[in-house]
DNA sequence: TGTGGAATCTGGTATATACCACAATGTGGA
DNA sequence: TCCACATTGTGGTATATACCAGATTCCACA
């Protein structure tokens, strides 16, 4: 245990012309390397935090540092007391098309699981009444649910629709794309949105829900769904692991459609 | 040494057992009122590591385990040995409306300043080549440019142009809408676009130039421009700091099969 | 009135150590 | 066979300390 602290400088690759790179990030880069060219593939374990101090000769929070440096950049994910895992691939979600991401997941062969966390009626927050354009305090069905794709949790969802639109809403298997629940059952088809993203740090019970690291961020979709009078039904806000989705639009100038 | 470590559980109600609240939370939680109060205001300082341990007795590590997640939901932002401050507030970026995004800031009063880093011609790579629909190693101008408002970075972008539909494109002032000025000068309108928005790391120099801690994760959107016979002529990738803004768009279902 | 440089402040990196709470595993006894 | 219980492993929190290098401040000297 002798030479502790060394600061020698190892120049050897050098590449960049700044000082001299710190240790953490060579396991930074080395665990990228490992997960880009495949040697370290999707859900694969991680070494523990004492094991890579170990082999690379660096203190535990040294490692550590790097390890939260990856789970910062989405790469990599950890699950308490388990260890660290190789993020999964990026799911793309086309917010341009008002099908619902279920029902466009279905259509793509994802293996979309839904788990209903919470679902009641309560009453319309002024938040929640603005979107719907219902009073302030109306009746509104709001529901909580959590997706995973392959066992793995990527988002989780709450959903807000008018109670009076809607009634019995919450009888409804809500293991399914709402949007075509709406237009099955309730004859609301979805003629136009308003999406809004962001990229905000997770609530408590997001972080347990996805399984995150306290004080993660991640991507806010807020979507407001409109019939064709430009009413709206439904109003959803999910909240996304960040390195889970890609999120694509199409945008077109003016109202003019051509074809 | 006395214990002054305590944990006696709490015992919450679903399968996470919180224990007692860490330390450091402690911390955030204070500051994220006095964000959220008006007790500090945008781009005030905040105090140093080294005071906020002594002041709240934790060690320095501890009060910077803090500020780091203050920092990582981007509530924060840091100036390397200059100190912390408090994060501006964010803007709006409305990508269904394909004006470029300083024209649309100029209307609303941002003081949107911008830097060019590079501007050069140079040749398509694989990618560049595919969103612009020309060759592989045909001409284009690429050029990076910093945006700042109020003197904060708050994004970079590097745009690449069709050289062969825009000669000339680099000896015009690129400190305006690039937008603006395909039309102006090469009655090139924008018609229609794709977008795409993920949240990923920061790369070195997107660092460098927005001032971001290393590793932090930030918002990159891609952005092809088509003119009304739906050829690309201008590709665009953007990297936001992640609190920055808030991204909307409007989508507008166009019926066609239905599976 | 500068101006140069020292003293001080700041965040960044790094180590060593300790304990906690829960997960997974292994072992012994009923 | 099956279950209670101990062991081991893992991440999470926390402390104390040290040095680095750039930013800021301020004061003595020209």
């Amino acid at each position: 245990m002798d030479a502790a602290v060394q600061y020698h400088e190892t120049h050897g690759s050098g590449r960049r012309v700044t000082t001299d790179t710190p240790r953490f990030q060579q396991v930074v880069q080395d665990f990228k390397s490992q997960i880009a060219n495949g040697t370290l593939v999707q859900h694969a374990a991680l070494p523990s935090e004492r094991r890579i101090a170990d082999e690379y000769d660096i203190s535990r929070m040294t490692a550590r540092r790097a390890l939260d440096a990856l789970e910062a950049e989405g790469l990599v994910y950890s699950e308490d007391r388990r260890g660290r895992f190789v993020s999964p691939k990026r799911v793309s979600y086309d917010v341009s098309k008002m099908v619902s991401f279920v029902a466009e997941a279905d259509s793509r062969g994802l293996a979309l699981e839904i788990e209903v966390v919470r679902a009641m009626k309560s009453q319309a927050d002024a938040m929640v009444a603005e979107q719907l354009g219902v009073e302030h305090g109306a009746e509104v069905y709001a529901y909580t649910r959590l997706f995973r794709n392959n066992g793995h949790a990527i988002f989780v969802e709450t959903e807000f629709v008018n109670a009076r639109r809607c009634p019995g809403f919450l009888e409804h298997d809500l293991h399914q794309s709402t949007t075509r629940l709406l237009e099955a059952r309730y004859d609301l088809s979805a003629s136009a949105g308003d999406i809004a993203i962001l990229m905000r740090a997770a609530t408590a019970e997001e972080t347990n829900l996805l399984g995150l690291a306290k004080n993660s961020a991640g991507i806010e979709l807020t979507q407001i769904i409109r019939d064709s009078s430009g009413r709206s039904f439904c109003f959803g806000r999910q909240f996304w692991r960040g390195e889970a989705a890609r999120f694509s639009a199409r945008a077109i100038v003016e109202r003019s459609v051509h074809d």
